[in-house]
DNA sequence: CAGGCAAAAAGTGCATGCACTTGCCTTTGG
DNA sequence: CCAAAGGCAAGTGCATGCACTTTTTGCCTG
């Protein structure tokens, strides 16, 4: 190939193939089934085909990216029971999370997580989707650390960001603001008290009530859009 | 290299390498922090380094290996705490399998389950170890899948996988098949009855008990024995 | 004799090359 | 006109080579 490399480097080269085709797959740039060419990638990304190849590799033991032999790698389908068995998960996951976090969350973590989720109310009321969406995400965060377990904390951010190309689509339904920071709500205020049961009961409900709003969307969205390169 | 591969393939030669890998990691055949030269492990298995660091870099993925920019790959070192964490899901993560078995497993799911738990009254008896771990091992399975969650399935799975090495510590402890075997029928009763919360809760116990066996092994477990190669 | 430095050795990271497999398209015999 | 065969192009799988980084070694100096 030439000689120069057009991104700047922070990690190695595998580790940057590996975020960027992981986020182009997670952000729904790249769509379940769209085939990953070695070599177009290579080429894309300006770099051999080799960091490509571990690259695929890492990613198909993440579970983001199907490798058959011989025949290639395609971004990961998700069956619609797959998809149903991530979010049962994921709900199952958070309460856990919120479980502990009521259990275990110092001081500092739920006064904390109270006031910035008190903050949210002025997002809900000026309706500014994406603020809450950065702050949601915040929310969550903490939960999975206030949990104090690192391999839950893994399990439940890796699992979370499978999901998430299937999340966009609650975006559209009117009133989730609202909705959602009451469901935030019942969390905290279990969480404040040092109810876990509740709290985990609470969480269960919010992923449940997202659960079935993506799957709606994601029902329908199977339509093979190839985007592929500038 | 010369010319001639060793070992028949199966799949890919790097599945047969990550697989290779993975198994002595997870037997403990391979220390925590022992070295993993990618020219040493190409050598051992007659291939060339490429293989090997595809297979590294999925095992590093997978959690099994730790690798550090420049400066090669190691085992795993898995801390205290966070040996202590994944057993804590592991309770949660068998919880959540025992639950939804009792609510979902269909009625062959559930009739050979305490078949063959009964059947494994007789092992105890026996005191035979071998054949207890196996099935065992064969009653875990049952549940995950009886989960009917193929995501939550996969978590359990590889979960239980890593903390493999782990586990064998408890084989010393004396009584423990008949003690196995009592909260093993804990659980299949409540699961019988169709006692989710019973079910998980017995679960729970199960592997918690287990966990503070193997803990107590696992912290003076930390000699630096080195066995590599023939 | 310890500390530090430089050169060599060891080992990693990526590019490239080639053999092989797969999919497709053409051709040919029925 | 169809089916099987064959060949071609595209693409994967692995080996090898080389540049670069880290580690070690051996020597020199204070």
């Amino acid at each position: 190939m030439s000689g120069k490399r057009s991104l700047v480097r922070s990690g190695t080269t595998v580790d940057q193939m590996v975020r960027a085709i992981a986020d182009r797959i997670v952000t729904g740039y790249l769509h379940p089934g769209e085939k990953l060419d070695e070599g177009s990638l290579a080429a894309r990304f300006d770099v051999s085909r080799t960091p490509v190849r571990e690259a695929l590799g890492q990613l198909s033991a993440m579970g983001l990216v199907e490798r058959r032999p011989n025949r290639g790698a395609i971004v990961a389908v998700i069956t619609q029971e797959h998809l149903a068995s991530m979010f049962e998960s994921m709900a199952e996951l958070e309460a856990i999370c919120a479980r502990f976090s009521a259990e275990r969350m110092t001081g500092a973590e739920r006064r904390s997580l109270e006031m910035e989720h008190q903050a949210s109310a002025r997002l809900v009321q000026l309706g500014a989707e994406e603020d809450y969406e950065y702050f949601n995400t915040d929310f969550h965060s903490r939960l999975y650390r206030g949990a104090h377990n690192t391999h839950i904390h893994d399990l439940t951010v890796t699992t979370r960001s499978r999901l998430a190309p299937f999340r966009r689509a609650q975006f559209m339904l009117p009133g989730r603001l609202a909705k959602s920071w009451q469901e935030h709500d019942m969390i905290v205020t279990a969480i404040m008290r040092g109810d876990g049961v509740g709290a985990g009961k609470a969480a269960r409900d919010h992923v449940s009530i997202v659960s079935e709003a993506s799957a709606v969307f994601a029902a329908d969205d199977r339509k093979p859009t190839r985007r592929d390169v500038a």
